[in-house]
DNA sequence: CCGGCATTTGACAACGTTGTCTAGGGGCTA
DNA sequence: TAGCCCCTAGACAACGTTGTCAAATGCCGG
């Protein structure tokens, strides 16, 4: 009762160990372990006795001897493009709590869109045995994970599919979505509209695209060379791409915009054009429904797309067999008046 | 050459050790660990030898076992309320950002606003022997780290102090910043000016309040009981407050918003609202200055917040020894026209 | 040609835990 | 009371790596 919780027997910065707890207790170092991991076969008068050394001591089980010794580390990783993007936060979020109901923790790590950075990641998770990865590529090449997965550890793809390996994998329909939102722009009568997305090496962006594409034709419209624009989503160039695209001679009466940053931008941009430009947005995001002229957007469930993953990877630590899977989420289009030719405000 | 990558001598699930490195390559234990950190003392031909062994079984080195012997896990971790809030994303990713500047990786968990929840997860961090912590506090009594810190885990904690424990601390201004934020409405001409913020055994909305409270009292102003409003952040929660504020007899011209989950709310009230109201937010969040009228904000830096607790507990790491600090991240007020007595638009 | 020194290499213990196996003691049955 | 079994408890090895130390080799100067 008098002894502090520091205890009497290890120096600052040297935690004490079963066998200090053993000694302690006057047990054997395997009774320790017994108690510490609620073990059957200790009688309560020892279990007390260790339970009270455990707290004079102030012992806490070293998880990395565990660790070592099971072969399991109870962690799963999750590499993503950056975890301060609004998209990614809720799918974050939601692998962790998979996890967390499977009594892992979660090692969060993001690639900042640098196959490099990516590879450098996923390899040092793969050094620290976590039991299973979660991964957004940037990358489109990942052969460098097959020795890893030979070796064991269960790896699903969200978002976007892996780059030359059989993998699991978990998309949002990007085509479907950018048909819809396209569709929806035509039905509301427009007929040149703007694309503008991210950089075509990114598979969601070749996907959005191919969505736009192909409501277009559905329609019988053409697609002017202009009325493209891939690349870095950076407001400036694709404020550039905006303003290139409502300057030209016969400009664009709406626009499509790839993702969510580049709506963003748009928004900021048509706000301070006089002709009222119509714009869909992938991607919903917080206050969408109150900027003026609200914002019609193909909403991904990203929370959703994190929870199928993180599913899906503790059904192969549960050891299902099966070939590589590829589920698709579908999206979801949120008419909010922006489809209109001329929208209120602006 | 002709050798896969996967090699011939371990089964699936079973990964090459060093030992069976050193055994293909015809070399001792501790020659392979020379080679595979790069320590000097290894002829070229030696060298060379061994990493033909590694690339031909497919060894990655273990860190687990790594960690155990040397101690260090090279790892930080960091507890926060919620990753799939906005104001959290850019901290964690700062965070992750210094980490990984010093060679470590992050493990990330959401405390989700409860003390039992956080304290499982820090402990379990604890348990991994992180070599720090960053902790956005949930539960006011911190002393169960007492006994981890005082074996050598760095911790800081963010946004909010530690509960009855003496440990770093990194805080915005929010005393100072929902000050500024009521005085704005003030100079703009209005007396009754609502409060509705989060729970109250939270520090945060304990100092915006007084911050309310002080700006109000320097103004000579009375502050009436059914001006404030604490309690949860659920938008129910929030709008039947704001609602409520609205109604009454001598109903309040302005709002000040406790943070960015209840200024959203607020802001679709006020939508839905005849007569005007001003309101001004604490944080900032994408598309303030777009939506009509646009939302004055109190901006904090998160990700600030997040560089600057990483930066003091890497400072631990490296063994600086100082009394426990206090630091203070000022808050920026952002004027978007919102404090009017009448705003445009509504 | 020998001693001494530097360089390369490997044997061994240790990190802290858990799985296996065996010893010892007590109670039950025949 | 002998024989058996069950229950508690501890000794020991193993997980895969790194630190320590000593051996072996080769080179240099005298």
């Amino acid at each position: 009762m008098t002894e502090t919780a520091r205890g009497t027997s290890h120096r600052y910065g040297t935690r004490p160990t079963m066998k200090d707890v053993a000694a302690r207790a006057g047990v054997g170092l395997k009774t320790v372990s017994r108690v510490v991991n609620g073990e059957p076969g200790v009688t309560p008068d020892t279990e007390r006795r260790v339970q009270d050394a455990i707290t004079a001591l102030g012992f806490r089980r070293n998880d990395s001897a565990r660790i070592l010794r099971k072969g399991r580390t109870a962690s799963i990783g999750l590499v993503l493009e950056d975890l301060a993007d609004p998209f990614y936060g809720p799918l974050s979020r939601a692998v962790e709590e998979v996890a967390r109901s499977h009594g892992a923790l979660l090692i969060n790590g993001s690639s900042a869109e640098d196959p490099a950075r990516e590879q450098e990641l996923v390899l040092a998770l793969c050094a620290r045995r976590v039991d299973g990865l979660v991964v957004i590529p940037a990358g489109d090449d990942h052969r460098y994970l097959a020795p890893e997965m030979a070796a064991g550890i269960a790896t699903v793809f969200v978002d976007r599919p892996a780059g030359r390996i059989d993998a699991d994998v978990v998309l949002s329909d990007n085509f479907g979505g950018a048909r819809a939102a396209v569709a929806h722009l035509i039905a509301h009568g427009h007929r040149r509209i703007g694309f503008i997305g991210d950089q075509p090496r990114i598979h969601t962006a070749k996907e959005r695209l191919r969505g736009y594409r192909s409501a277009m034709a559905e329609a019988g419209l053409p697609v002017d060379d202009s009325w493209v624009s891939l690349g870095s989503t950076a407001p400036d160039r694709v404020g550039a791409a905006t303003t290139a695209m409502l300057a030209a001679p016969e400009p664009v009466t709406a626009l499509f915009a790839g993702n969510n940053r580049v709506t963003v931008t748009a928004v900021r941009v048509l706000r301070g054009h006089s002709r009222p430009v119509a714009l869909v947005g992938f991607d919903d995001f917080e206050l969408a429904d109150l900027v003026r002229p609200a914002i019609t957007v193909v909403a991904q469930d990203s929370a959703q797309l994190g929870r199928t993953a993180a599913g899906l990877l503790f059904r192969r630590l549960d050891g299902v067999d099966e070939p590589p899977q590829r589920w698709e989420i579908p999206t979801r289009l949120i008419p909010r008046g922006s489809g209109e030719i001329r929208p209120a405000g602006g």
